[in-house]
DNA sequence: TCCGGATGAGACAAGAGTGTCTCATTCGGG
DNA sequence: CCCGAATGAGACACTCTTGTCTCATCCGGA
């Protein structure tokens, strides 16, 4: 009857991505198993966390991988990049609060991986003439997260509909909020 | 000696906005006070967050009043209102985060008032022809906090720049990513 | 059927924060 | 100088959560 890990992984971020601040019993609960249970696989709250940021991560690097970021234009990279990333959007946006607590402590690496591939997105888009060069890769990469993560909490209070999540990111990513002549 | 409560508050917003769980106690220090006489002025934890959403929701309105948010084309006055609203980004951040946790609790209304006037911003924006109109004015709002989060963080871990603070979030809220013709 | 691993339920201690209280001290105004 | 209000320091109980442990039960495979 061993419990699947990875389901109760998927199921504590769907909880956690919904109130930050669910306790370990609560996340036990919402997987339908009990509190020792979910002891027997994550050795605490902390290794829990963990290892939703390897999860978070690795679906985010999956999506990149999936988006193809080095074909085509930069810009439609980027939206098959949001596309992708949809589904981990909430997960990202309870790790990009949850990062705020780890201060100096050692990072997970993997954030500098994503970093970096986002920022070379960026920075090929700029190259190319796609993008405008006032505006840093580095920015643009913490606005992508931004985005996701208020896009992601839009939709969960019902602000934006879910089907927009993609267009709405993409578009004021892209674009911005003036109208083109 | 009486202690000035709004310099505690403003004290507290700033190591708040560095370190979202600091303790009553780390409260209280960084404020030069101890913890009795913190109690004195907020009855508790929650009662200070409250002040601070307050005082958060006081400042982002005294922004929104100075940038004259009527006054000429809606793309100049939502410029002049993120330079306003710099200083208090900060501590925007840490209440757009602590707002995750007042989950259907009674919300300070003054976030309703604020919304209704960004809203009401980016809605004139667009029916003067300035702005898109496939982007919502909520999305441009709930945008634009994410942008001012994304911004404090990106400030206060040295990836952005403090001088360009403003001109990063306005020109991507704006303009967004694609080079202009 | 029997056995062993996995699970659930619950008890338990420990730690962190919090809220409250007391008491001595200090500061400033009358 | 004196008094009262404000403060600081600390003790205390309480709550919440966590991490650990035990024990009975359940389930599937041999």
């Amino acid at each position: 009857m061993a419990v699947d890990r990875d389901q109760v992984l998927r199921s504590a971020a769907g909880l956690l991505t919904r109130r930050a601040t669910a306790t370990m019993d609560e996340v036990a609960r919402a997987a339908g198993i009990s509190r020792a249970t979910l002891h027997r696989h994550f050795a605490g709250r902390d290794a829990l966390v963990r290892a939703l940021e390897s999860l978070g991560i690795a679906e985010c690097e999956a999506a990149l991988d999936a988006a193809r970021p080095h074909d085509g234009p930069a810009a439609e990279a980027l939206r098959r990049l949001v596309r992708e990333i949809e589904p981990v959007a909430g997960l990202l946006a309870f790790l990009y609060t949850e990062n705020q607590l780890f201060e100096g402590e050692q990072q997970n690496e993997g954030w500098a991986r994503l970093d970096a591939r986002l920022t070379a997105l960026f920075r090929r888009g700029q190259e190319s003439g796609e993008f405008r060069i006032d505006l840093t890769p580095a920015w643009l990469t913490e606005a992508l997260y931004g985005l996701l993560a208020s896009g992601a909490w839009a939709v969960t209070e019902g602000r934006v509909a879910r089907n927009d999540f993609t267009h709405m990111i993409v578009e004021l990513l892209l674009g911005g909020a003036l109208r083109r002549e």
